[in-house]
DNA sequence: TATTGTTATACTCTATAACTATA
DNA sequence: TATAGTTATAGAGTATAACAATA
């Protein structure tokens, strides 16, 4: 009995190991959200921008997972900061596309840059086995949970 | 020069992955709030109570790096949901000290065997080996970080 | 009829500043 | 004079529901 209370400690340590450095991260992104004078939902919104292009508001929601009202919202904030505007969409007059300006184009690609930084800050110095190994681990917990969670749904 | 890119792209992987597994852990964690009726930053309050036992606002303002102002509002919610009291400070009568009731405290206890219960769900299937390189990874690379933070501030 | 986006309304988290009670 | 907490005020993110324009 004793065996498996370490047991569950020990795995509890690897967990909270996970969310420290998941916090420390956090804490770049804010850093930098400072720097933009930006928040972090309308981050990541421009960094859906940036990985998808162009984007209806319907497209927005649901790649964020909110709901079209708070999409309007945070739209409205990235328009008045100057970083997207709403454009007509070419097929749909009901639609429009929101688009990065060339302020929000600087934005995302300061942001990937500085994804990019923080990726090399963490693990250039970690041995390439060793990195390979806790890459595959990751992959393979993430791909084993999501499973987990689908299954529980 | 191409093997300096594919050098970034690894290790830009590496994070991504850390970032999905942190979003899949959030997710279990909204999952836990919506069941409880409670806020990601009333659990984060609860779970902080957990580990220090009642607490001035003011000591829980610092652990919660947030404004006084804004633990009065938490505190607030929890009163009224009924997971915490506000009781007199034995020896500042300036002070309250902040209290789990009954239902605070199975709330805190289902929150502390959720986590545990993740962790299982998560880890357990690793092999003992890989794990413990993960782990060791995961430490090295958060203290390294904290440590780049400390130096840019 | 269904979809896209907005107006209306409400709740939560967050902050700063001024204030009261107490130390 | 300093500290603990609250009132006042404000901005941002989030949601539901009702509505207009368009498909």
């Amino acid at each position: 009995m004793v065996k498996y209370i370490h047991h569950m400690t020990d795995l509890t340590v690897v967990l909270d190991r996970v969310l420290l450095l998941s916090t420390l991260v956090q804490a770049d992104l804010a850093r930098f959200e400072r720097d933009e004078g930006l928040t972090t939902s309308r981050v990541h919104l421009l960094w859906v921008l940036g990985q998808a292009g162009p984007s209806t508001q319907q497209a927005l929601a649901v790649a964020l997972d909110v709901t079209p009202r708070n999409v309007t919202g945070l739209v409205d904030g990235l328009v008045t900061s100057g970083h997207v505007t709403r454009e007509p969409h070419p097929a749909d007059r009901r639609a429009t596309l929101v688009t990065p300006t060339e302020k929000g184009r600087r934005a995302i690609a300061d942001l990937v840059r500085s994804h990019e930084d923080l990726a090399q800050r963490l693990f250039d110095e970690v041995p390439r086995e060793r990195l390979a190994v806790f890459a595959e681990v990751l992959e393979e917990t993430a791909a084993r949970f999501a499973r987990l969670m689908e299954e529980a749904r």
